[in-house]
DNA sequence: CAGCATCCGACATGATACTG
DNA sequence: CAGTATCATGTCGGATGCTG
């Protein structure tokens, strides 16, 4: 809550190609839902609750490279959000289960949208990372090379 | 380039609401694209350079708050994802410019479809966020004041 | 089963000073 | 102008052990 937000200036009054809020983007809350789309597990977990409800353990196994303590702080957040909402089975072996709430299943849509974008461009960046003209030395290349140097040497 | 891929085994074959490719989704090449979405900076240089080609110290003055490092960095993880292309006019004062490139603007409208989610329901994150519900106690509530205890002191 | 508490290393981010 | 080099720090994420 104390530095979370990012401080943006009202320069994004830009012209975009198309229909993107910009002015209301500037406003900046757009950078905290970036900030969890850009975790590294959270849009995993909205992805896998949006197939169906999942209980922990079955969250647990079904991403198997998440610890406990991530997954949890996941869900928290995602909880706090508004975006998943939590049930606790009173049983004897208590069971909990998660799944998505109206808004986090109404992200499922633009989230998927870039899931498709990366999809569909992945081997283009890939491609972009790899080589990017074979023989003709663009700047890029030239700087990478300084850059590449320090990190592999 | 070590672990920046998340391990992500072909759980992912769920049934989504509508037109996500899990399948493909679960390759994984929509984590890095995620990551990269969830960049501090990397979002907001994308969309100033989608208005238009930028200078350099343009770019540090209008986003403000942003280190001369982390402006260079991020500029570089764009270049070398194929999203921006740098030019550099060998003048006497160098002058360099950076914009998008055609990848750079196709990323706009998946990424306008996000932040044009954020914008539309951030009221709704925020009173989540806030109070849930008023006089009753949610499990929610209930785990999250035993998080806030610890967090707030 | 579903967590929580604690410790720790890795990396991201930032401040500062210096350079072609 | 457009960076690079170095140092300091905060957060992220994982491993481990314990609880109700």
């Amino acid at each position: 809550m104390s530095d979370t937000n990012t401080r943006v200036p009202s320069v994004l009054a830009h012209e975009l190609p198309r229909p993107v809020p910009m002015d209301e983007l500037a406003a900046c809350p757009a950078s905290e839902v970036f900030r969890r789309v850009g975790d590294k597990w959270s849009m995993l977990v909205v992805i896998l609750l949006g197939g169906r409800a999942h209980r922990y353990n079955e969250l647990h196994r079904a991403i198997e490279g998440i610890s406990q303590r991530m997954l949890t702080r996941t869900l928290r957040g995602l909880e706090d959000d508004g975006l998943v909402w939590r049930h606790v089975h009173p049983t004897v072996p208590p069971g909990v289960e998660y799944g998505l709430t109206e808004l986090g299943v109404s992200l499922l849509e633009p989230l998927s949208a870039l899931a498709d974008w990366a999809v569909r461009h992945a081997p283009e960046m890939a491609e972009a990372r790899g080589a990017e003209a074979p023989g003709a030395e663009t700047r890029a290349a030239e700087a990478r090379r300084a850059e590449a140097r320090r990190a592999e040497g």
